[in-house]
DNA sequence: TCAGTTTCGTGAACGGCGTTAACTGTAAAC
DNA sequence: GTTTACAGTTAACGCCGTTCACGAAACTGA
C-alpha cells in the first residue's frame, strides 16, 4: 500500500509516483469504458504487463488498490463539497456528503461497482480491506459529529443482540469509532441501518436495477434521505436539510 | 429466449433440452465457485465453444440467460416455500420470500451476484430484460394482496413527482401491474421504497460489505423488515410476523 | 572509484478467454 | 430422394493473467 509515509530516497519516491499512475491510468480506463486489466493499465502506462508484477501481486491486488484510492478520493471530493457548510453543522455536512455519494455512484458507476459492490468473502484477508475503507470511516464520524449535537436515540448495549453487541464493541466494519466511548457504541448500530439504506437505493440506482425516469428524478433517493431525519434527530432541521438536498439534487 | 410455447417438433425440443443444460451447467459452475465462461460451458455439456454461438449470440447474452433463467427458479422456490401460507394471508407469504431470497442470497452469493447486481445501462435493450424479472413480479403481486386485506397508505397520483408519476403510470420496472387500477398506481411508488430497503440490506450481506458477524446473526435483516410492517398497514400482525420471521431466520 | 547488490524493466511463453470463419455430416422438409 | 437447414467440428485471431530467464540501470559501502 502506498502512502504510508513520507517518500525519502529518491526511488521510494520514484515507487509512490509509479503507484499513482496506475492508479491514475486505472481510473481512465474505467471513465473511459474499457475495462480493467493488467496489460491495459500497463500499456497505458509505456510498460509491458509483466513490469505491474513488481508493483502488485496479482490482478486482483491492483483491484484492491485501485478501490481503495478511488475510495479515497471519493470520499475527499465529498467531504470538500461538504466542507461549505462549517464543522458544527455536520446535518448539512451529511446532506451534502450523501448527495454527492448518490452523484458519484451515477456518473461513475464503474468505479462505484469496483468500491462497493466488488465481492469481499469472509475468509480471505480482503476482509481487511473493507475495514479501511475511507469513505466508511468519513460517515461514521458524521453521523457521531451529529450524535453530540442533537442527541438522538439509540439502542443501550444491553438491548442489543448479544452478536450485534460484540460487533459494535470490537467493529470489522469501517468505523472511526475509537473515539467513540464504550457506552455509546449503540451509535453504531444506527450506522449500519442507515448505511443499508443509503448502500439500498444508491447501488440501486448506480447498477440501473431501475426505471431510468425513477433515477432521473433522484426522488427514490431523496424519499430515503428524508426518511432519517427522524431517527437522527433532526425533525426540527427537516425544512433546511430538505433544501440543503433539494439544491444539492439540482445541482447540474 | 426458450420456454415460449410447448414444443412442437422433435427437434425444437431438442433445442429446448439444449437451453435447460446450458442453464443448469451454467449454474453447476457458479455454484463451485468456478467462473462462468462460454468454453466452460461448453465443455461441461460436451461441446466445443464455437457450438453454443448456435444458442447464444454472444457471452453477454448467455448471461442474461442464466440470469433469467435462476432469478425463475429461484423465485419458483420463495413462493413454494411461501405457500405454506395460505393465499389470503399474503403479509406471511411476504415475510417468508423475503427470508428465503435472503437466505438464497447468502448461500448463492453467485447466483445473486449474477442476477442482482449485474450492471445494467439504460439506453441498451438488456434494460428490457430487467423489466421481465420473475421475483419482481411476484414481490409486486404479493404487496398488491398485502393491499387489497390492509389497505394502507399510498401516495394520490397528484401527491407523485410528475416523472414518478409517469413511471408508476407506464413501468419499466419489473411489476406485475396491469392488474393495478390507474388510480392505485401510487401502490407502485411504496413497492419501490420497499425493494430498495430490501435491496440494501441483502446486496450488503451478500456481497459481504458488511461485518460477517452482522450477517450471521441476520439482525440487520430483521430490522429493517419490521420497520417496514408499519408502512405496509401489517401493526396489527406485528406479533405474528416477527414471530414466522424468527422461524424462518432460525431455519437450519 | 569501483565491485556488489538490489531494483526495475524486457521478451518469450503457457494456458484460458470470446469470437469468427470455413467446413462437414445428418436430420428434417418438399 | 433430392434439397436444405441445422448442429456440430477444427483452426485461428487477439485478448487476458501469470511465470521465468534475463539484462540494464541504480543504489550501496569500502
Amino acid at each position: 500500500m502506498p502512502h504510508l509515509r513520507a517518500p525519502a530516497t529518491r526511488r521510494e519516491r520514484q515507487r509512490e509516483a509509479t503507484y499513482d499512475e496506475i492508479v491514475a491510468v486505472s481510473a481512465r480506463l474505467l471513465d473511459e469504458g474499457a475495462d480493467l486489466s493488467l496489460r491495459a493499465v500497463a500499456a497505458g502506462m509505456g510498460l509491458t504487463a509483466p513490469a505491474l508484477y513488481r508493483y502488485v501481486a496479482s490482478y486482483q491486488q491492483l483491484v484492491d488498490l485501485v478501490a481503495f484510492e478511488l475510495d479515497k478520493a471519493a470520499t475527499a471530493e465529498w467531504a470538500e463539497a461538504a466542507a461549505r457548510f462549517p464543522q458544527d453543522d455536520p446535518a448539512a455536512r451529511l446532506a451534502v456528503a450523501c448527495t454527492r455519494f448518490r452523484q458519484w455512484a451515477l456518473t461513475k458507476p464503474r468505479r462505484f461497482a469496483l468500491v462497493f459492490a466488488n465481492p469481499v468473502a469472509a475468509d480471505t484477508e480482503r476482509r481487511d480491506l473493507v475495514t479501511l475503507s475511507t469513505s466508511g470511516h468519513y460517515f461514521t464520524d458524521l453521523l457521531w459529529q451529529i450524535w453530540e449535537i442533537y442527541r438522538f436515540p439509540y439502542p443501550a448495549l444491553d438491548e442489543l443482540d448479544p452478536v450485534i453487541r460484540e460487533a459494535v464493541l470490537d467493529p470489522l466494519i469501517p468505523a472511526k469509532s475509537d473515539h467513540i466511548p464504550t457506552e455509546d457504541r449503540g451509535l453504531l448500530w444506527v450506522y449500519m441501518r442507515a448505511w443499508s439504506a443509503l448502500y439500498g437505493v444508491v447501488t440501486l440506482e448506480s447498477t440501473g436495477h431501475c426505471d431510468p425516469r425513477v433515477i432521473e428524478s433522484g426522488q427514490l433517493f431523496r424519499a430515503t434521505l428524508l426518511d432519517w431525519l427522524e431517527p437522527l434527530g433532526l425533525h426540527d432541521e427537516r425544512e433546511r436539510i430538505t433544501t440543503i438536498l433539494d439544491e444539492e439534487l439540482a445541482r447540474p
